[in-house]
DNA sequence: CCTACTTATGCTCTAGTTGAGCAAATATCC
DNA sequence: GGATATTTGCTCAACTAGAGCATAAGTAGG
């Protein structure tokens, strides 16, 4: 029987070591790419079932939560993946892609699974030390819009160059773009003009770093009408620490006193009396996921970026 | 061969019909559906194109604007489509949905395609006539909840008797407590028990009326930072066209003023010169989408539900 | 102990945004 | 012409968000 369908599932699997967002991420011939496993009806009664299934089966580790990300599957995904899904080279492979959260990056257990920094993979998208490095990328995309009026359109707008400034949400478009004009590993693999790589990396499986990419804007998107970033931080935390950790979720800094007025408005948090040591200045408060009353706020009130870290 | 996997396309195509948002359904045996249509690898490279090629064929309908919703595949969806599908009941049947938008609600082309509102199947939706029929439904939920503080938690944020309020988007989180708490007619088919039904259109087809919610919620979140009205609301228009057409998305009613006020600071909308005739008051400009200039915002700044139609 | 330095925390000030309503303009209906 | 309806312009107060000053409370090194 040709041309069968096979449904397979993909884990972006994050967790923050040191504060920085990481991912869970396979070494495989032709590259990094993200945890696969076919999904299996008769022994999943849902996506989310197989995809804790065989997330914990290959790496040890035990997901918090997790939410369906998006399903891909475009003619072409599927070569690079037709020996990881034992199926033939003319089955369509349609991957339905989980987001899943964990509250610590634990030992993977196996050598070829590593945790990766999200921003090895997007060095585009981590604007904390400032946008010198956006400088060559935004060249090489306005030479390959030479004279297109709607690249041009395009780049000003996922890459902040128009008036509502940089949306940190729009990490797939910037993707896109990056992929179109050649600008990313995987471009060359498939055929595309290739410019200069902009990330070094290696090229990532199949679609693989698209689908991190919408994990990325995902997660950045929901920040803002959901309290997720406490499903990165382990009880109990620091108010700095809780910042770090939007930071390293944002990509972009943000100021320090509003934060804190903003964290504590919520509701969503509170004090445990302790304090933390260590700091090398004056011990910070420690505190805990509030037992969210239903009065509270649903997401942290976060401002857009302005400028790097001070 | 047994479980096999077969991959099924949902389109919610949603049109207004004097300023009121309807979808398109298909009358089936058992009751409304949405149409679907088998995802064919060999013919279609991608599953948008899919859609748009069975959409066409089903109901002389072109479609306009279209983005993936989001996949459905809990088991024991498939039993009611298994004849749609002309597979075995064993078959797990996935299906991809798709929002669509159509600036206009032409012919369907066939007797048991229609448009139906909303609101027909989703009236708890509509807050532009007050709140007085929410009552019972509120009353319905909490006797369901009785004593379960987590119930009612639910009931309270999805409702909008938490702080945030009505939250308009949140339309699956409220479709889930009223399938829950057997206030829908899908209840009763699933064998969950069942309260007094809040909804009289009759069961829909397996669990469309749940992929309809993820579809007005996905749309109503989408107003506020996509420019997706205009999609629906042709050029060229009037601001209160404009103004009719996000109360009906919304469900619910803004103020005027402040309605053409943020519209206009968008500079997504430009005049025509021309006035509309026959308002019944003073004719009102006419406008048309702007060709979009870079500079401009990209949604439009929406309040939230504060109180009845004037 | 004293000084320098670091991080945490409290508070204020200002600019901008948003919610609400008054009032005038310009049509239709009788 | 007068009543009524709708559009449109404008103002004002309350609230929100961005930015920075000042103080508190530790550590590090003499």
């Amino acid at each position: 029987m040709q041309h069968r369908v096979v449904i397979g599932l993909n884990a972006v699997v994050t967790a923050l070591m040191g504060g920085e967002p990481h991912v869970l991420c396979v070494r495989r011939e032709d590259g990094w790419g993200l945890p696969y496993g076919a999904f299996d009806p008769v022994r999943h009664r849902t996506f989310e079932i197989g995809m804790r299934d065989f997330v914990s089966r290959q790496t040890a580790l035990t997901l918090g939560y997790a939410e369906q990300l998006y399903t891909f599957g475009d003619e072409g995904r599927e070569a690079p993946l037709a020996s990881l899904s034992g199926g033939e080279a003319s089955d369509r492979i349609v991957s339905v892609g989980y987001l899943a959260l964990s509250p610590e990056a634990g030992s993977t257990g196996r050598r070829e699974v590593a945790w990766r920094s999200w921003y090895d993979h997007f060095p585009w998208e981590d604007r904390r030390r400032g946008d010198e490095a956006l400088g060559p990328i935004l060249d090489a995309l306005m030479a390959w819009a030479a004279g297109e009026a709607s690249r041009q359109a395009r780049i000003a707008l996922a890459f902040g160059q128009a008036e509502e400034g940089w949306q940190e949400e729009r990490a797939l478009d910037r993707y896109e773009l990056m992929y179109e004009a050649g600008l990313v590993p995987e471009a060359e693999r498939d055929g595309h003009a290739g410019g200069r790589r902009m990330a070094d990396d290696g090229a990532m499986t199949s679609d693989h770093r698209r689908i991190l990419a919408t994990a990325i804007g995902r997660l950045r998107g929901k920040l803002r009408y959901r309290p997720v970033i406490f499903e990165l931080v382990p009880d109990p935390f620091t108010l700095s620490d809780l910042q770090e950790a939007v930071e390293g979720v944002l990509g972009f800094c943000v100021h320090k006193q509003n934060f804190r007025r903003a964290v504590e408005a919520t509701g969503l948090v509170r004090k445990t009396g302790e304090t933390a040591q260590g700091t090398g200045g004056r011990p910070a408060a420690l505190y805990a996921r509030a037992r969210v009353p239903v009065t509270a706020g649903l997401g942290l009130t976060l401002p857009r970026l302005r400028a790097e870290c001070a």
